[in-house]
DNA sequence: GTATTTATATATCGGATTGATAGTATGCCT
DNA sequence: AGGCATACTATCAATCCGATATATAAATAC
């Protein structure tokens, strides 16, 4: 399940090219699989190279070029056996949590502002999963809106510690020493 | 914020090998900040290179000889620029979900034994949370606390939401067109 | 009426990260 | 005797990330 795999998957709902498919990830596996045009275009070379997709080179006027893939039969062959993996990862980098791991060494200002960010970057967020039903490159809304529910939930988790929690890591250290345990 | 100032940070707290931030990693920054061996010797080449650390060489009876790292001044400095930084990211990447996206293209046998897989994992690490209070590499619980308690909110959040909409993952195409919106 | 931004489209590059592997020595279990 | 765990170091290929380059048209701003 890489950047190739979900690509194929994509391409399962129809032909498409590297953009689109960007717009897609923008759109509908942001939250969860966040992929670039360095990624993309590498990736969708290689499985052209592996037969695994084919393009048709489409001239349009005005415009640069498409290449529009779409998935071959030994394509769907690999995706498949890609969907039969039983142990997928979920993985999280939070530079947000590595520095309020450090907040003993920040003042209280700094904190303010990165849990203030964060706080912006969820609203906005919200607000897009929220004008977002079972719309885009994908039609099968079955994992979708799974997927979909799952960013809005946890989100909402996300944003219901911070409110809680935050007051934690500002408090002085005297003060600090009697707390035992955080707050559920 | 990358795997050179995490390590920058550990440092503050005393003087390490990269042995000893392997283990760290694994018991403190495991779940928000995963790195291998593979990114902390690099680093820490990188940081003794320039200066933000330094290193004694510290031959053992038996065993192999340890790199022991401190910190500098000049570390410190760059460890607090880090710090200053207001919009730290915070990003998932989930084979999990991008693999239920495509559920439509699997059988419930498969869907489940993933969400089984998904949901011991979750368990193993509510488990391992539990046993863990401000105990290892950094005596500082201000962030500690807030990051392990947010571990625990987020576990026990994702498990809610498996649990409450696995359901929805399984059901056939007829039943699912009659579903509107994804239960809350 | 010109300037800037947005949209459409391709692609590459340096640097960072991942996951596996390799090497070397001790001790513990069966 | 063989295998595995622990304690240390380190590197390599494959991949990924973020920024950047290139080009043109349409829309919007000033």
């Amino acid at each position: 399940m890489d950047v190739k795999t979900v690509c194929l998957g994509m391409l399962t709902d129809g032909p498409a090219s590297g953009y689109d498919m960007k717009k897609c990830f923008e759109s509908s596996f942001g939250h969860f699989f966040p992929a670039g045009y360095g990624s993309i275009y590498p990736a969708l070379a290689t499985l052209a190279r592996n037969g695994l997709v084919e393009f048709e080179q489409i001239h349009q006027e005005g415009k640069p070029d498409r290449k529009v893939y779409s998935i071959t039969d030994k394509g769907r062959e690999e995706l498949m056996k890609s969907l039969s993996n039983p142990s997928p990862s979920h993985k999280i980098r939070s530079e947000f949590l590595a520095m309020l791991w450090f907040a003993h060494l920040m003042d209280e200002e700094q904190i303010d502002a990165v849990i203030e960010d964060r706080l912006r970057d969820i609203e906005k967020f919200l607000e897009l999963i929220a004008a977002f039903p079972g719309n885009d490159c994908n039609n099968a809304p079955k994992g979708a809106q799974f997927v979909a529910g799952f960013g809005e939930h946890m989100a909402t988790a996300f944003k219901n510690y911070i409110e809680k929690n935050r007051a934690l890591l500002v408090e002085d250290a005297e003060q600090q020493q009697a707390v035992v345990a955080v707050s559920r």
